[in-house]
DNA sequence: ATGAAAGCGCTAACAT
DNA sequence: ATGTTAGCGCTTTCAT
């Protein structure tokens, strides 16, 4: 329990002045003499004084960090949406606070119940967990972006049903006649099931069958290698893919090479994020592009709203792109 | 300027005890009754109190935060740097607090002088800024990665040296006369020029011709291919390439083909970095892979030291290792 | 234009 | 086993 080296006191002390003063200068407050401003400026450079964020914040019952709670960052989607998020922010003023869930509900609770003591002021979440409690009866503002928290809680989301019939769509004007999905564990509340819905549909318009994988988001990149072998060995007939994320397209094309069939002449696949990193190293994939910056910038505008006590729980939607590659 | 809700001294009054008491039972310290601790906890329910972290950070005088600089989250080095780091921190106790510098020397300084008041127990940096100059004398706990800050930090880095010796060995044994690195500009003190060093010795102990494009890290991709375009115009004869990272690798490959050129048939190519992401959406490349879990676990462990009061200023070098794909 | 004093919510000596 | 009291470093009424 060591005390910080050189305080406000400190300052005063050397300036001759009250603790009061510094503090004035130090925030450009009230009726200041310019000699008393450059005595005190002088004090402080001569001790270093740096002010103690944590003494302020407690004072002023804020800290200026939101906490992002997200599955990792260590994905093209995720990795981007984060940098957006954090940039958005800290044009506003705000710092972030990483709370990476790894899908594990233990470490989402475990982040919520520092979070919500205070530690930031506000939070933005876009975890896949089910039935966290926490977000019950919250006081925080929060924002979600792709997930459906609960009532209160504003979601932003692009328009995955429309994202749905577009992959759909292609691979259908492609000739495919046996398209396969893969998607999330059905029973996660996510507005990603849209993209479900507006397959199953079209295909059901179509009067063709309709086979989903579920492949949920943390399994490792070999058990879902594994997944998508079964998919090849159980149904040799697929000629179109659509996947529901374009890390989950290039693993298919990569089981798809190794059991012999040529992409796109054999099978079309058509992924869905189409973040900036994957155009990078993948750009021959087809897919369907989430406008990941405006996702971004409209859920600060929402935190920010409601931060600012302006009550606003719209959710907002936005409209997704199909970028022609290659394999579709 | 409004006061919390519910606050320690409100649950020592219905609880009918001192805020001593509470405080005790809160951190399980000293004596308690059995009967104490079960009306304090019932009063803690009652009014749903949360202790206010920031009150307690201002008397521990430690946040159990750790900032985190790098250039960007997204990407895919710097994304699972970020995400082993933010793993190995969580099990020692920590969050993170995320600094993106987007290698804008502004931001990274405004990050440090937030972050130097008090806000982190400690730093990780490698954001690729020079002349920071808020790093000298300073006192807080810091590690960097794969950045030169000053000589009283130490510095995680990988064998860059063996790395660039590996890939531009694979390159000539590929039997290639005309090979071409890219590489940060020169004046960058990064251990990444060990890289650029080992390419360099290499050919002159070949009696190769040498040449390094320098193509900076926050260039835009258009400016990068802009760039590689050139490379090809300038040096239609190369038939070799080690990139100083994969994503460039990526970028080379596409404007190869562009250019006509067949990869690896007309053309080797050797990228850096290895990371998860990369293998999963480009596993045909040729890489050095970085030990990028290590690097973390490595880098914790000597921020955790320093926090100890440890005096380990020792400096870490790690194994890479060189991924066969296809590409050389 | 400047200062004294109270208080943000919590913890820990030091009593009892 | 529990309470009293004094801070942690800062900001802000309220005085002068």
């Amino acid at each position: 329990m060591k005390k910080q080296a050189v305080k406000l006191e400190d300052v005063a002390a050397v300036a001759g002045v009250s603790k009061t003063t510094v503090s004035r200068v130090l925030n450009n407050r009230g009726y200041l003499s310019q000699a008393t401003i450059d005595k005190v400026h002088k004090a402080m450079q001569e001790l270093h004084y740096r002010p103690n964020i944590i003494a302020r914040q407690l004072y002023q019952q804020r800290t200026n960090l939101v906490g992002l709670v997200f599955p990792t960052v260590d994905n093209p989607f995720f990795g981007q949406l984060e940098a957006c998020l954090d940039h958005e922010l800290y044009k506003r003023g705000y710092r972030v606070l990483m709370g990476n869930s790894q899908n594990n509900p233990d470490r989402e609770r475990a982040y919520l119940r520092q979070l919500l003591n205070g530690q930031v002021d506000g939070l933005i979440v876009g975890a896949h967990n089910e039935g966290i409690e926490q977000y019950r009866n919250i006081q925080l503002p929060v924002v979600s972006i792709e997930r459906l928290v609960s009532k209160d809680i504003p979601v932003v989301a692009a328009d995955n049903y429309a994202g749905g019939v577009l992959a759909t769509q292609q691979l259908l004007d492609d000739g495919c006649q046996h398209i396969i999905h893969t998607n999330y564990p059905h029973d996660l509340a996510s507005p990603n099931m849209e993209r479900r819905r507006a397959y199953e549909e079209l295909m059901r318009r179509h009067g063709l069958p309709m086979y989903t994988y579920e492949v949920s988001f943390d399994s490792s990149t070999a058990e879902k290698i594994k997944i998508f072998y079964r998919l090849f060995d159980e149904h040799p007939e697929v000629d179109g893919v659509f996947a529901d994320n374009d890390t989950n397209a290039s693993l298919i094309m990569q089981v798809a090479r190794k059991r012999g069939r040529r992409v796109p002449e054999d099978l079309k696949v058509v992924g869905f994020d189409g973040a900036n990193m994957t155009r990078t190293l993948l750009p021959e994939l087809t897919t369907i592009q989430q406008p990941i910056q405006q996702m971004a910038t409209a859920a600060v505008q929402l935190l920010q709203d409601q931060i600012d006590g302006k009550k606003t729980t719209n959710s907002v939607q936005l409209p997704v792109k199909l970028i022609h590659g290659t394999t579709a």
